[in-house]
DNA sequence: GTCTATAGCTAGATAGAC
DNA sequence: GTCTATCTAGCTATAGAC
C-alpha cells in the first residue's frame, strides 16, 4: 500500500500543511472547552482566519476533524511516556518518572487532560471506524504500558499485588481528572492549576498517594465486618 | 417572603408536577450522555410524550432546565451525604461512612457522576444567575463537609495533616470520576461498574487508599532531591 | 486552496387556539 | 397545560468560480 494511508498523516512529521495545523490547534482549544456539539465550524474558521467552507478541504467532516485532534493529543502523550517505561531503573524509579511525566505532558498542552476526558465521556456516533480505532488503539497502548509497569513492580515483590484495573482508575482520577476540573479545581486549591508550585504539589500528592498505597505494609482497611 | 420563592420549587416535597418531574428525569439521562450542547430539546419532549414547546411551559429555557437538573441531582446527593457528618464516631469510622455514602450516591441513580463531571467541564454562559448560584452553592456545602471532617482528623492526630484541596480532589477522582468513566471503565475492569461486586471493590480500593494515604506514618516519597 | 453562495436541516423559542 | 404553526438563526455540508 502507499505510503501513510493508514493514519491520516499523523507521524509524517514533515512540516505539514500549516494550514492543517493551524485548524487543528483552533480546534483543539475549543473542542477541550466545549465539547464536540458545543463547537460550531464557524468559529473554528474564525479562529483560523479562514471561511467556514474551506475547513471541508482539510478534513472531510466535523467528525473527522474532531478525531483528528483526538489522534493528535493522544499521541503526544503516548510518546512523551515512552521513554520512563524504557528506563533501568528500580520499579519504584520507574513508576515515579512516569508519572512526572504524565503530569508534564498534561501541564505542556493544558487542553489535554480535558479533551481525553471528554473523550471517554461521549459515547460516540463513531462513524469513523478508522480514525475511532486508531485512538483507541493508542489509549490502549498508553493503558497496557502503565499496568506493565506496575506488574513489574508486583513481580519483583516491591509492590502489593493491587489491582491493576483500580489503580488504574485511581491514578487517572488523581492526575486527569486534576487537571481537567478548571474553575472548579481553581477554587478549590485557591490559585492556578498549572503553575509551577502547583503542578509540583499535585506531583507530590499523587507520588505520596502512590507509594503510601502501593507499599508492602498493607494497609489493612481496620475492617467493618459486615455491611 | 412567600414560601418557597428562593429555590424553584425543589425542596417543596410535595407530589409537584408530574410533567415537571418527568421532565427532570428524562432530561437528566439525556444530559448525562450527551451533555448540555449534546442535546435537543426534541429528544427530551419525545421521550416525555410531549411536543417540543410544552417544554417551555415548566422551563422558560433550555438552560434553566439544565440548571434544574443539576439542582436536583447536587441536592440529592447534598442530603444523602449529611447523615455521615452527623455521626459520633471517631474520624477514621466517620469517614469510611461519608465515602461509602459518596459511593452509594453515585451509584443508586448512574447519571450522577457523569452529570457532575460535565457539569464541572462547561465553564458556563452561565446566564442564569439565580439557579446557578444555588447550585454552586450546594457543591460548597458538600465540598465543605468533607473538608470538615478531614480537619477533624488531623486536629484529633488520627491524619496526617495532608492538603486539604488536593485530598479532596484525589476522592473526587478515585470516586466521581470512576463511576463516571463508562464504557472505558467497563473496558479496562473487564465487567460492569455498576454490578455489587465492581462498586464493593471500589469502595475498598478507594478506602484502602485513603487509609494508607492519610495513616499517620509519613508516606514519605523517597525522596528525589532536586528537579 | 480559498472563496461566495446556497442547499437542507434542526435548533431554541414564541404566538395563540383549544 | 398541551397543542399546531411559525419565526429566526444556526448548523453541517456541497457546488462551483477563481
Amino acid at each position: 500500500m502507499p505510503p501513510s494511508t493508514r493514519l491520516p498523516r499523523a507521524a509524517a512529521t514533515g512540516p505539514g500543511d500549516a494550514s492543517r495545523d493551524k485548524i487543528l490547534d483552533v480546534a483543539e482549544a475549543l473542542f477541550a472547552r466545549r465539547g464536540f456539539a458545543g463547537v460550531g465550524l464557524q468559529e473554528v474558521a474564525e479562529g483560523v482566519g479562514l471561511r467556514k467552507s474551506s475547513l471541508f478541504h482539510h478534513f472531510k467532516s466535523k467528525m473527522q476533524l474532531y478525531l483528528a485532534v483526538l489522534q493528535r493529543v493522544i499521541c503526544r502523550v503516548a510518546t512523551q511516556l515512552e521513554g520512563p517505561l524504557n528506563l533501568d531503573t528500580d520499579p519504584t524509579e520507574k513508576l515515579n518518572a512516569w508519572v512526572e511525566a504524565l503530569i508534564d505532558a498534561l501541564v505542556e498542552h493544558p487542553t489535554t487532560a480535558r479533551l481525553c476526558l471528554r473523550a471517554l465521556f461521549e459515547d460516540g456516533p463513531e462513524e469513523d471506524h478508522q480514525a475511532g480505532a486508531d485512538v483507541d488503539e493508542a489509549l490502549g497502548r498508553l493503558v497496557a504500558g502503565f499496568q506493565a509497569l506496575l506488574q513489574e513492580g508486583i513481580d519483583a515483590g516491591v509492590f502489593r499485588a493491587v489491582s491493576l484495573p483500580d489503580t488504574t482508575q485511581s491514578v487517572i482520577g488523581a492526575t486527569v481528572y486534576h487537571f481537567a476540573s478548571g474553575e472548579f479545581g481553581e477554587l478549590l486549591t485557591g490559585g492556578p492549576l498549572f503553575s509551577a508550585e502547583a503542578v509540583a504539589r499535585r506531583k507530590r500528592e499523587v507520588k505520596d498517594l502512590l507509594h503510601a498505597g502501593l507499599g508492602r505494609a498493607t494497609p489493612s482497611t481496620p475492617s467493618e465486618p459486615g455491611e
